[in-house]
RNA sequence: GCUACUGUGGCUCAAUGGCAGAGCAGCUCACUCGUAAUGAGCAGGUUGUCGGUUCGAUUCCGACCAGUAGCUCCA
């Protein structure tokens, strides 16, 4: 018999040649065999039923690899479906892979499935766990394969789309079998703690022409204090809901008159404003002019921009004087225009032009959501002209000032560079020197990124920002677009230094994104808690009874004087229930005053985060206060 | 837009084919208070809209509107 050698974390054992990962992970220990999700072999993930054939290294995944856990997850979805067939015959089974949190099942039954019925299918899932069936695997032919398969319509389709005269694969528990191409644990029995989570509709093969199938979602650990932490998570993450906060804290509203179409309330302005006042600060120290273009332009314009043709289906569209005209979707047009009116030397390269756009799409009513999702939002654009040999220095310079202001919330973010697509428009080479550019700019700024083969922008390249928020969730706001199209469509122009025209390379750019789903994405990131330089309130003061009123009042005097947004409670009830408010409104600062204050000419300081912080001078917290707003402290 | 679900005072929720109810918030009064809810009272609703069934509909049915979850979309 042929041996292998095998290096186990720098163990080195020889095994026969065609021995499983399941075996080795048995050799090792029988409790790793039972944690043991799949393997990876030199770099390449496999089941752990297929046979090893030549030396290297092989790691032996658990959950707690990420193709580990998609075995698991994949393992679980099989459990669902394995449950499902159980208990409801001649249900039809599309597919069930592992997503990123969890697993699903597509399946179409007339049935129609609500979370009540969880429970029922959580138990006999349960049931087939304590069976601790094996998981098997085996192959087929196809001609086998359509037989096996000839009750399940959905499976003789996808069996039908596989290469002809591949061997094809099953995965079987007891008397559930499923065309499958793995990878799944060993048993039932590993799969310790599941919850189903939702269900929904979905269509077979994500093609909406297709029919509506029922999707059941779920997550699964093999720990339950894992469940229970994923599942506090989750709470977490309603408590924090954007739309919830924003309403209780007097944020933004939406009304059935305006769907899509948010309005921002008092508190909420005070928080856009400042944040868009440090935008402007920014942005002029970078070097940028800020202009504002209309939010109606004419057909003509979105004719020539490629909009018309392009991005129908998603303008609002108007008409006067009986010419058509369009919301704006998009900036850029209207930059362009302001570009193209005076003649630009190469001198005057790089032309940085900034815009707060407020612009319009039609997004379907289904994808609305809160301020993430709007119909209305205000991008905050910039669009930059350049030469080529300009073009690494602006996009290191971008990403300079996205960190710089990401930086102002604690924001941590993901780059990705997005490459040439298929569908490209202009020259190769011309694609060839951007994409480098953009790359050389990230290698310089020092920041680790990802590349997206093909995922860029028919007219140019891009490096894409997602934010990971305080509860690890990733949201895309800043991105940096390289574009040849526009500049050739507005046929943009610049005086070289030989004298002869030539056409600028243009950049998109935004950092907030969208100015809505910014916020949106603090509310839920601080919980509400926002930094004291963008609470709409900062200090509010608390009397403890009537005879402090006149003291508290001076208080709030001398507060606003020094530029605080501060306020007094003078409401006839408890300090308690002052304080209560005040923290539910997560105003940064309480200051409390009473008779020993009064005498003293002090306050007394209470943070929404520490609680009661004792007597404090008032100038002494106004300095420190102060500083916290000028830091921008959070 | 599609599928499923939901729609009762500002908010959270209860109830019912037969006079729609609570807590919080609001307003009024009393209390003048030391670090997360003082007490009492008052007011607030054509039960999303329109239509149908019925002696009677907020409840049952239909359409529409809006929302929620997901799908799709996001040059």
């Amino acid at each position: 018999m042929q041996k292998i050698k095998l290096d186990l974390r720098g163990d080195i054992r020889e095994y026969n040649i065609g021995v499983t990962g399941a075996e080795v992970a048995g050799d090792i220990s029988p409790g790793l065999l039972r944690a043991a999700c799949a393997v990876r072999l030199e770099k390449e993930n496999k089941d752990l039923r297929d046979p090893i054939t030549s030396d290297g290294k092989l790691e032996i995944l658990t959950f707690d690899d990420d193709f580990g856990k998609h075995a698991y997850w994949h393992s679980s979805s099989h459990l669902l479906a394995h449950a499902l067939t159980r208990l409801y015959p001649g249900i039809q089974l599309a597919i069930g892979p592992s997503i990123d949190a969890g697993f699903y099942y597509d399946v179409d039954s007339e049935h129609t499935f609500t979370p009540d019925d969880f429970d029922l299918i959580e138990k006999e899932m349960k049931k087939i766990v304590k069976e601790n069936i094996d998981i098997e695997r085996f192959s087929l032919d196809r001609k086998q394969a359509e037989e096996l398969m000839s009750d399940q319509t959905y499976k003789l389709e996808l069996i039908r789309d596989l290469p002809e005269g591949e061997k094809i694969s099953f995965y079987k528990q007891g008397d559930f079998t499923d065309l499958c191409a793995g990878p799944h644990l060993m048993k039932t029995g590993e799969i310790k703690s599941f919850k189903l989570t939702s269900v929904t509709g979905a269509y077979w093969r994500g093609n909406s022409e297709n029919k509506m199938l029922q999707r059941i979602y779920g997550i699964s650990f093999p720990k339950a204090s894992l469940l229970n932490e994923h599942l506090e998570m989750i709470e977490e993450a309603k408590r924090r809901d954007h739309r919830v906060l924003g309403r209780e804290l007097g944020l933004f509203e939406l009304f059935e008159e305006g769907p899509g179409f948010p309005v921002f309330l008092p508190n909420g302005m005070i928080l856009r404003n400042n944040l868009i006042d440090m935008w402007r600060i920014e942005h002029e120290k970078a070097g940028y002019k800020e202009i504002s273009t209309p939010t109606i332009l004419n057909r003509s314009l979105w004719e020539t921009s490629g909009h018309w043709d392009h991005y129908r289906s998603n303008m609002y569209t108007t008409v006067i004087d009986e010419e058509d005209y369009a919301i704006k979707p998009m900036n850029c047009p209207g930059a362009l225009l302001v570009y193209n009116k005076t003649m630009t030397s190469y001198r005057d390269l790089p032309k940085r032009i900034c815009e707060l756009g407020l612009v319009h799409r039609h997004e379907l009513s289904g994808a609305l959501h809160g301020l993430m999702r709007v119909r209305a939002f205000t991008q905050d654009d910039a669009h930059i002209f350049m030469t080529e040999d300009q073009i690494e220095d602006e996009i290191f310079n971008v990403i300079g000032l996205v960190d710089r202001i990401y930086g102002y919330f604690g924001l941590e973010y993901d780059l990705e560079l997005s490459t040439r697509p298929e569908n490209f428009l202009g020259e190769i080479e011309q694609w060839n020197m951007a994409e480098a550019a953009l790359e050389n700019a990230l290698k310089k700024s020092g920041k680790k990124y990802r590349i997206n083969e093909g995922d860029g922008a028919f007219y140019g390249p891009k490096i894409d920002f997602h934010i990971r928020d305080s509860l690890g969730r990733s949201w895309q706001c800043a991105t940096i677009q390289l574009d040849y199209q526009l500049p050739e469509r507005f046929e943009t122009e610049y005086i070289g230094p030989d004298g002869e025209r030539h056409r600028p390379i243009m950049i998109h750019r935004v950092i907030l994104g969208a100015i809505e789903r910014f916020i949106a994405i603090l509310i839920e990131h601080f919980a509400g808690a926002f930094p004291v330089w963008i609470s709409p309130v900062q200090a509010v003061v608390i009397p403890i009874s009537e005879k402090h009123r006149e003291y508290a009042a001076e208080v709030e005097k001398e507060l606003v004087k020094n530029g605080v947004r501060a306020e007094c409670d003078f409401r006839d009830e408890k300090m308690g229930y002052k304080i209560r408010q005040a923290q539910l409104q997560k105003v940064p600062y309480m200051l409390i005053v009473g008779q020993k204050e009064m005498e003293d000419g002090t306050i007394s300081l209470r943070s929404r985060k520490e609680g009661d912080l004792g007597a404090e001078k008032l100038d002494v917290f106004i300095e420190n206060l102060k500083r916290e707003i000028k830091n921008k402290e959070f």
